[in-house]
DNA sequence: ATAACCGTACCACATGATATAGTACACTTG
DNA sequence: CAAGTGTACTATATCATGTGGTACGGTTAT
């Protein structure tokens, strides 16, 4: 369910914590919902239990998830605000890069029609 | 001209290469313009020569420029076709994004002619 | 030719982030 | 009580990053 690449130069622990943002985000996880315990985590995807604590406690920090000692780890309430503000901002940095290699306006646009289309089918 | 942060987490190399890229990508920098020498570069932004040497061979590995021993280092003719590869890429995902997190296809539209607008003032 | 400058290639060293390993504690559940 | 949970330590190893120093060969201007 949580696929690692352990070569990767990403941070096994930062990539949990988007791995687990994006299911919150798309829907396959929801308010409420357990999380694998740190040790099943670590087990199952061979980490070390210290590593996919960090992650948990990252996730903690940024209102992702909540976690109860002696009972376990769980996916908090968003605030869907802060989700929309931050991929607003991405999405003005990449049309601002966009601009500067002297890609057209309306070519983004139907660019964005094709991506929705393609994101309803997929979904 | 080329600020640099030493505080920031961003390893100094790279923050080099972002901004001489994006100096190229914008036009500030051109075909054939020299650069500062390693040296000199060091000397001014506080670095060691090292590191700007690397951000360099990174920055020629990339293809941004070219580097002749004995006479310095230039920006080197662009392949436009990559660098909107990359932005087109990049908006994608970013779209993509906003999508999960319940952000419709019109107010990206929208928000792709304001940022537009805001562009064209700005140069 | 000489001096000054250029990119490049090393080496050594320090620092911080990352990851692992082990141990321990307090809490909750069955 | 026993098992499982998050959490908090300590210690160790590795790697990326950055600095400092030295050196070499090529280029440019005097």
């Amino acid at each position: 369910m949580f696929s690692i690449d352990l070569t990767s130069r990403v941070p096994i622990y930062e990539q949990i914590c988007k791995k687990i943002t994006e299911l919150v985000l798309n829907g396959t996880l929801s308010e409420n919902d357990q999380l694998p315990s740190v040790r099943s985590f670590a087990k199952d995807s061979g980490v070390n239990p210290n590593t996919v604590a960090k992650a948990y406690q990252e996730l903690e920090r940024n209102g992702i998830i909540y976690s109860v000692p002696g009972r376990g780890s769980f996916i908090a309430k968003q605030k869907m605000e802060e989700f929309k503000n931050t991929a607003l901002s991405n999405f003005d940095n990449v049309t601002v890069s966009a601009f500067d290699v002297g890609i057209p306006p309306d070519d983004l646009k139907e660019r964005i029609d094709r991506i929705h289309d393609d994101y309803r089918k997929g979904k």
